[in-house]
DNA sequence: AAATCGGGGTG
DNA sequence: CACCCAGATTT
């Protein structure tokens, strides 16, 4: 859509209260951006920072990090959670050295070809490392658009076709400004979601667009029961196990597999549920079985 | 569209 | 203790 009050609003707002976040320096490379987006997806930013500095310290290009041993790559990994992530994104490096000869892609849809990039990882990395004008849609985006524009207190869980079109309907065209307008729309409306127009207690007098804002002009209605996430249980979870697992396998190294089954802190996993988590583990190449020892991938 | 996949900080 | 966090993949 053409500039409006809105996107004049967010914009200016980012350049006074952005966070100076080093995967936002302009010194940062493409690979520094993508294992940002890679460690983000899920995770606070204030557990992935330190995680990001080792890694771009250890490994600061694709070539270091697919030549690096997967055990170090899930050590280094540590507790950031969804293990897979920290895989596949060894996948994407190893990816990035076949096809694109060592260099981070530029494209949306080249990225969005590698391993562990989804819809939203694509979207950013092609317009936070490379300044495409693509739109990006992540939860924070998600929530601002569901309060300014449609007047829900939450966006709820899925991502649906209808919030998809509303993005692109409210993104600034960018014909306008080559593209420069349109990509600083994305990460002004997303900081404007992760520091003011935050899930819980939005900080509204804070806010660019209170005066706009569908969802505080109609009186900032609570949430639905459908818009209200229903979080699952934590304890007692298949999830829970191969975490514990997996940090087994990264404190103690190579063990012995009805040690390291036996071993588990957790009085409430039956043995089912442990060989089945172990299992799932080996089968998703988070882990190797060799004899009768058990240890994280690629380690001889 | 729904299920699965970690882990920890926070109101 | 429920809820949330720069999602991706599979079914």
């Amino acid at each position: 859509m053409q500039p409006e009050p809105v996107h004049h609003r967010v914009i200016s707002w980012y350049q006074d209260h952005a966070r100076d976040l080093p995967w936002r320096s302009e010194d940062c490379t493409p690979w520094g951006v993508l294992v940002s987006e890679v460690m983000l997806q899920q995770t606070p930013v204030a557990r992935v920072l330190p995680r990001w500095e080792e890694w771009l310290r250890r490994w600061p290009d694709p070539q270091s990090t697919a030549e690096a041993p997967s055990a170090e790559i899930l050590t280094v990994w540590d507790r950031l959670g969804y293990p897979r992530r920290a895989l596949r994104l060894q996948q994407a490096a190893a990816a990035i050295v076949e096809r694109h000869n060592g260099e981070v892609p530029s494209t949306r849809e080249e990225l969005r070809a590698l391993p562990g990039i989804g819809e939203y990882t694509a979207a950013a990395v092609a317009c936070f490392a490379f300044g495409a004008p693509e739109v990006v849609v992540d939860t924070n985006i998600r929530r601002v658009h569901a309060r300014v524009f449609a007047g829900d207190a939450l966006p709820g869980k899925t991502y649906t076709a209808a919030q998809r079109r509303l993005a692109h309907r409210v993104f600034p065209d960018p014909e306008l400004d080559d593209g420069q307008f349109a990509s600083a729309w994305n990460i002004a409306v997303m900081e404007l979601g992760a520091l003011v127009c935050t899930a819980r207690p939005p900080k509204c007098e804070q806010c660019p667009l209170a005066e706009l804002c569908a969802w505080r002009l109609a009186g900032s209605p609570p949430p639905s029961e459908q818009q209200r996430g229903q979080a699952q249980a934590w304890a007692g979870t298949d999830r829970q196990v191969r975490g514990a697992l997996m940090a087994a396998l990264r404190q103690e190294g190579p063990t012995e597999r009805e040690d390291l089954l036996a071993g588990l802190a957790l009085p409430s996993a039956d043995l089912d549920q442990r060989v089945r988590c172990l299992e799932s583990l080996l089968s998703d190449g988070l882990a190797e079985q060799r004899g009768v020892q058990v240890a994280l991938p690629g380690v001889l």
